[in-house]
DNA sequence: GCGGGTTTGCTCACTCTTGATCTAACTCGT
DNA sequence: ACGAGTTAGATCAAGAGTGAGCAAACCCGC
């Protein structure tokens, strides 16, 4: 086919992929990264919730609706990490799959199981890879960023803050070198916490140009 | 349809966009950070090289081909960038287009226009957004580490290192600062620069760990 | 051969960051 | 009411990083 005529061809001329989005929902839980996983009912492997995309849907509404029907999560803000795109990684014929994920609070993961990241394994698909992609770019997230995706109501303490960033992050943080790296990007509510033991905390908040974009 | 239905449902019960690759192939010359552009033949308007997914082909491979067939680029590690998927991105119907980047020496662009990347402005499509993606993912991956994409010949002087690291970054780095974090990446060769003026520079080759995996 | 100019790479004073320690402010048990 | 224990937040000494300035080592013109 020319230069020319190849131009003209229609779209339907070449064969295309199922295009499937594949979302790693995060959540921090008694202390520890988790991620939120389906049973599948046949085969009994776990796998992360997905769909494939719709016609004339975009990708992002594609992950919401999936975890909307698979899961009962609303309200979520994903981030596109990777295709997936072995031709042999689907049974059923040539899929891509458009990888995902997103951060939400625990009470917010509907009917998916929490799992702590390092049993995360032995998912189906590439599911495995999917998570690994995910963890590492939430920690990047985290690393510099105080809560970048709201994991904690506000106004929180800084040891709340820290005791968050620990579990995403996997390591401990020196407390005061965490302080005074997180103290630009709050706005100090101006009351102290009371009820629990040892010097009252001051409360904060997030400033709004550190929110999650 | 129901849970088991849609389970057993064939791949083509659902609508497929047509999924395409773009690269923005990036290079360093004249001491400034580049993007090899083409020219469409029919608009006159510029944009990067692209192809449409084969049937059973990876995505590495497409971009391969087309790099290969556009541009007479060969030997190229691309890398994905992001899946640019809005419904009319492209006249001729739903297109997702996989954006990747490359880094390559200012020799092997082929038949690529190397443009500033600030002159890089008003291509077809989403390729604007795709430089940007592209820029910033390249300036990541050099802020810390000595020449990742391999764009000197080794051996090479910390001058010529730093000159190309300014090339990329767009910005001045103070040469003892710089010296000082790079030499940990670094072996020295042990010959030392001479024709030049000023004091002989010792020769470097970078460690293999900091090539590019 | 020498002086001027340029470049390399080292030195040093200063600034910034870190983390242990200390003081202050609370709760709880007696 | 007070002491013990715990936690928050400030202080300070030590270590790390920065960048200007300097000495060394060249090239080039005279």
């Amino acid at each position: 086919m020319s230069t020319r005529a190849k131009r003209d061809a229609s779209l339907t001329d070449y064969a295309r992929p199922s295009v499937a989005v594949d979302t790693a929902v995060l959540t921090v839980r008694d202390g520890a990264l988790c991620v939120g996983l389906l049973t599948d009912e046949r085969t009994r492997r776990r796998r992360l919730p997905g769909t494939f995309l719709h016609e004339g849907e975009v990708l992002a509404d594609a992950v919401r609706r999936s975890l909307r029907e698979k899961a009962g999560i609303r309200d979520v803000e994903p981030a596109q990490l990777h295709v997936f795109d072995a031709v042999d990684r689907d049974s059923r014929g040539w899929v891509l799959s458009v990888a995902h994920m997103a951060v939400v609070r625990a009470n917010a993961l509907g009917t998916l199981d929490a799992l702590p990241v390092p049993d995360a394994v032995g998912l189906d698909f590439d599911h495995d890879a999917i998570v690994a992609f995910a963890v590492e770019r939430v920690r990047a997230d985290y690393a510099d960023r105080a809560d970048p995706s709201g994991l904690l109501d506000e106004p929180f303490t800084i040891r709340s803050l820290r005791e968050v960033h620990e579990a995403v992050l996997g390591h401990r943080l020196q407390p005061d070198t965490f302080r005074r790296r997180v103290l630009p990007q709050l706005d100090e509510v101006g009351a102290v916490r009371r009820g629990g033991v040892g010097k009252p905390a001051s409360l904060f908040a997030r400033r709004p140009s550190t929110r999650s974009s």
